[in-house]
DNA sequence: GTACAGATTGAG
DNA sequence: TCAATCTGTACT
């Protein structure tokens, strides 16, 4: 994936990314799945993202860098989240990977549970997607290109009911349906 | 320096 | 339904 996929609108960078593959080496071993839920955060005006207000904080200035580069954050002091930031730089948005559908059988159906088998972690922040070694994203391979006409499903989003209604009643959930 | 809440998960 | 568990943020 080059630097112009990521510098999409937010909404739209979300949905895309369904179907992709995440890509995660760790030495010698490659781990990958297809992202198969996502969530979106718009910046000052999302009550529910970090950056609502334009807030500036060590944690969340990953989420002004140019899309493409990961922003990842610990919550509840046991789970990491993994995100990536969307949109030109300076622009506070980003997309939470929330699920993965790996091929090794194991499913990571959670954005903690999905870190947690990626291996991820604080090291990984700000990491450039475009350019890092260690995890990147791809295109689905040609046969399995097909899943991409998957439905996609706007659902609102998780865990964010503090927010209040008006923003976690915003269907900014994406999810892919599974077409077995 | 201290208090407190949170983009979750798994058990009861 | 609720506790585990810890970092960043907003207080004093």
């Amino acid at each position: 994936m080059t630097r112009g996929f990521y510098t999409k609108p937010t909404l739209e960078v979300a949905k895309k990314l369904l179907g992709k593959y995440l890509v995660r080496k760790i030495g010698k071993k490659k781990l990958s799945g297809k992202i198969i839920e996502t969530e979106a955060y718009l910046g000052p005006q999302d009550k529910a993202s970090h950056a609502y207000q334009g807030k500036v904080t060590p944690r969340n200035q990953a989420e002004y860098l140019i899309g493409g580069h990961v922003y990842i954050y610990l919550v509840y002091g046991m789970y990491w989240q993994m995100n990536i930031s969307t949109g030109k730089a300076g622009r506070l948005e980003c997309v939470l990977i929330r699920a993965l559908d790996s091929n090794l059988g194991k499913i990571a159906s959670g954005p903690g549970k999905l870190c947690r088998y990626l291996k991820l972690d604080k090291s990984f922040y700000g990491e450039d997607l475009t350019k890092s070694k260690r995890i990147w994203l791809e295109d689905p391979a040609p046969e399995q290109a097909r899943c991409r006409a998957s439905r996609v499903i706007a659902t609102k989003r998780i865990g964010i009911d503090y927010a209040g209604i008006y923003w976690s009643k915003r269907k900014w959930r994406f999810l892919l349906k599974r077409d077995f």
